[in-house]
DNA sequence: GTAAAATAGTGTTATAAATACACTAATTAC
DNA sequence: GTAATTAGTGTATTTATAACACTATTTTAC
């Protein structure tokens, strides 16, 4: 109640730690793929976890999950959305630990900064052939990302954070293949995307061709339109309900 | 970086406190109201603020929530959901406080039992008469989740939640039109919602009736369908991306 | 009894969106 | 030229929504 906490008095009671995790994903090679680092120590030792730390006494949530993001991929302007808060006694063995997680976009084209540099100790994995084990219950909030990206790309623009600077129309189709996974029909894609108005030409040309057949139109995602506001792009309106879905507190 | 955190002495920082906060929805007059207490201490001293309190050390946000949920209104079973988590580092000037706000829908019939003693620092609000100033950033918070209520009422049974254990189906609707903001056809209501099949008939009587007419016909939930599992009933496919618009944090 | 009033529906049409699938067009390598 | 590849267009079917007129039932008032 309200009252106790006006007589509560702020040094007296233990409190728990404050972490953030954020769930990072990216497309490689056409494949939705998500950042994990291995565990170096006592608990989970070995174990693949999700990224993230605690909470400085001066920053806000979201700034926390920027600054975990940066080190953890050197990019800085992504996508980022709170997800869920995980606050279970026991999900940590050493002490009380509250985490708010967050889901961070990559682009394709960006993702390799930090990672690509060979660690053994933070690697990308396609979400469909993750670790049997993960650490602590981030199995548990890697599946609640997941579900989230994928009901949200029915109904937003979200798919388009994960675009390379440039790309193909089927490329964009594949990559909703990938995230809802089923397979979509290409002449209603095309008149989709184009009605949407949410695309403008690039120029520039890929590097040489090796294949014969109509060379690729490249197109580059209007920002304005796309990115800033979490534009209303229905791939369909049929859609489950899958982010209502509240993981066990 | 995870592998600060495994340096991390838990008992060095200084940690931020945590609280949840629940933002308690009912029915009264058919009207959407929240439930708000005034603050007797600094600071915001006489502000309304949404009911709230420390999260134990041994027990789980959910429980945390649940149980200033019962002592605010007396009433266990609820529908209760996390909304967001709300960290700025000014938002309490008294020290760093993270709240992790809920959710929850309180029955129509069973929501007067610790309120309605004439308390004058817990009240019942409806919506569209809010006090001008809350405390903290608590307007923002509830903003946020009336919001989430309107979005989510489009495509779950989340409305029925908030039904009295026996209705008419123009009482629900009328349920529909508030939250919603807007008038609905009779015609299609009815056969929509009897099309879902989430009602079954309740054949007590209301007490006597002093106008004349057809007697209202009285429904009860069907909790095997509409509850347990957050059926997907839409009411219109037709619907706006409220839910998606994450405040600054 | 009949009229008025209220609830509880049904019928029908128009409009729009999604779906499936056949087809055309353009541009390249060879 | 032909095969291959990207890039579309055309169209018919189905489905959902929306608007609104209409019927049916059951009560009270008189």
């Amino acid at each position: 109640m309200q009252e106790q906490a006006e007589r509560y008095d702020v040094t007296r009671y233990e409190r728990p730690s404050v972490t953030v995790d954020v769930v990072i994903f990216t497309l490689i090679h056409q494949e939705l793929q998500v950042l994990l680092v291995q565990r170096r120590n006592w608990p989970f030792e070995g174990c693949w976890a999700i990224p993230g730390g605690f909470v400085n006494m001066d920053e806000s949530l979201e700034l926390a999950a920027r600054r975990e993001l940066e080190e953890e991929t050197g990019v800085g302007d992504v996508y980022l959305e709170q997800l869920y808060t995980f606050g279970d006694v026991g999900r940590d063995p050493r002490t009380r630990v509250i985490s708010v997680a967050y889901i961070a976009l990559v682009r394709a084209d960006v993702q390799q900064i930090r990672v690509s540099e060979e660690s053994h100790d933070v690697r990308w994995f396609p979400v469909r052939t993750l670790p049997e084990q993960l650490a602590f219950d981030h199995a548990q909030i890697l599946a609640y990302a997941i579900g989230r990206l994928r009901s949200k790309i029915e109904y937003t623009t979200l798919a388009f954070q994960l675009l390379p600077e440039q790309f193909s129309i089927l490329e964009l189709k594949h990559i909703y293949e990938q995230i809802l996974g089923e397979k979509l029909d290409k002449g209603n894609f095309y008149r989709k995307i184009k009605e949407a108005d949410l695309l403008e030409e690039a120029h520039m040309v890929r590097e040489e061709r090796k294949t014969r057949g109509r060379p690729t139109q490249l197109w580059r995602v209007r920002r304005d339109r796309a990115l800033e506001k979490q534009f209303v792009f229905r791939w369909r309106e049929d859609r489950a309900v899958a982010s209502g879905k509240i993981p066990k507190d």
